[in-house]
DNA sequence: TAAAAAAGTTAGATTAATCTAACTAATTTG
DNA sequence: CAAATTAGTTAGATTAATCTAACTTTTTTA
């Protein structure tokens, strides 16, 4: 039996894998200069550690070829990313946290090892789908509702698509949302973007407004 | 600023000092070796260490002397404390552990840095003063109420002490306890030992029994 | 109090994770 | 398709935390 309780690191490998190849669409594989930006390390460093992830079969990889996970990897990986997507739950389910507060401790508490504590944070959240972000929570077997999300700054000009989730949850912007009278399920439609100063001209219920791109990045759309 | 969040080694270091200085009787400073024993390192590890402890300030020390915590040190230490009491009583109120499963998962999260977090657990636990193996949980300020216990089993011989708590929280141990007819508050005598198999002869309402050493040692009396 | 034992220190090595700088391979483009 | 650009690799260095083996200092004891 060896042992499964990987470090720190290796499971950040995983979990960034898993955002750049099971979460991205049309992508199984990724490269080693993304996966290091994705990381915020160099080339170099993830280059090294690819080898041992390889020697531990958690990726395929050969030299000048691209990186996807084995299926232990994506296992491992999917397991890290139920962590702390139930943490972030916990966070402001049971302690009242606030969404841009959660994410940085359950960066932190998304590498404990026991999967007893896991599973009765699952059973005390009463087994959540999704997390406070939207975002689906994968259950035991590694098994997550795949859901491809935009944000408004990635439609195409003058294309009309459904509001879906928000990403912040700060009290600002949940007034700015309401001001607009923009709910989810409303359709927006962008009409322009102006690459100078990256603004958004957007027109909901028949009613032009201009918004940034901070605020378009918040505001998730319907593929 | 410095960056006060230690490294989870540094952190261990602070506690174990903790628990041979602040937590021992009549003990306020340590050797180099009692130290390593205790972290189940070798002398020459905490050595090199202490050189490190000693530069950020967390001990008072110097080549052949003994070692020591300074104020910082203690501060920082019985946080470290506070966060592991806290959570071992988080997961036997919240998440129903027993008593020998707590441990090992508050080793790994007492080292997660989030001061709201900390104060949130215990706002969600009513203030608990106690942990759940009857230990007290040092406050904010890393005030702490000191209680010094002996086990049954480090007594003397027809010495008579009072019933504190119990450490096994088994229910093997507990229907054990319960065989002997033996309640917190009641008194023991330890009649006597003996050292070939560490059976002891104790006295519980008029009544003798021998009992072992395991059973001893998760006895607590007062002292 | 001198020899023995215990406690503590130093030097040099190891491992995991990272970096920079220099290199090689693959891909894109005029 | 050759040159330029981008992607990927290698070598060598660094840092934190650990080790073993050899050494020194302090304490105990006969």
């Amino acid at each position: 039996m060896e042992d499964l309780n990987l470090s720190f690191t290796e499971e950040n490998y995983l979990k960034s894998l898993i955002h750049l190849t099971v979460f991205t669409e049309d992508k199984n594989e990724v490269g080693t200069n993304e996966l290091a930006s994705n990381l915020s390390l160099k080339p170099a460093t993830v280059n090294d550690m690819l080898k041992k992830l390889k020697e531990k079969d958690f990726v395929n990889y050969k030299k000048y070829g691209k990186i996807s996970l084995t299926e232990k990897g994506r296992l491992l990986g999917m397991n890290v990313i139920r962590k702390h997507r139930l943490w972030e739950t916990f966070l402001v389910e049971k302690l009242s946290f606030s969404w841009d507060e959660v994410h940085e401790v359950a960066e932190q508490l998304e590498h404990i090892h026991s999967s007893k504590l896991v599973d009765s944070l699952d059973a005390l959240l009463e087994y959540p789908k999704y997390d406070p972000h939207g975002d689906p929570i994968p259950n035991k077997k590694g098994q997550v509702e795949l859901i491809f999300r935009k944000t408004l700054d990635e439609m195409s000009v003058m294309s009309t698509k459904k509001v879906f989730a928000v990403k912040d949850n700060s009290s600002e912007f949940l007034q700015y949302v309401n001001k607009l009278n923009l709910k989810i399920g409303d359709e927006i439609l962008l009409i322009s973007k102006e690459s100078y100063d990256d603004l958004l001209t957007i027109e909901i219920h028949g009613k032009q407004h201009v918004v940034s791109q901070k605020f378009a990045q918040n505001i998730f759309v319907l593929q």
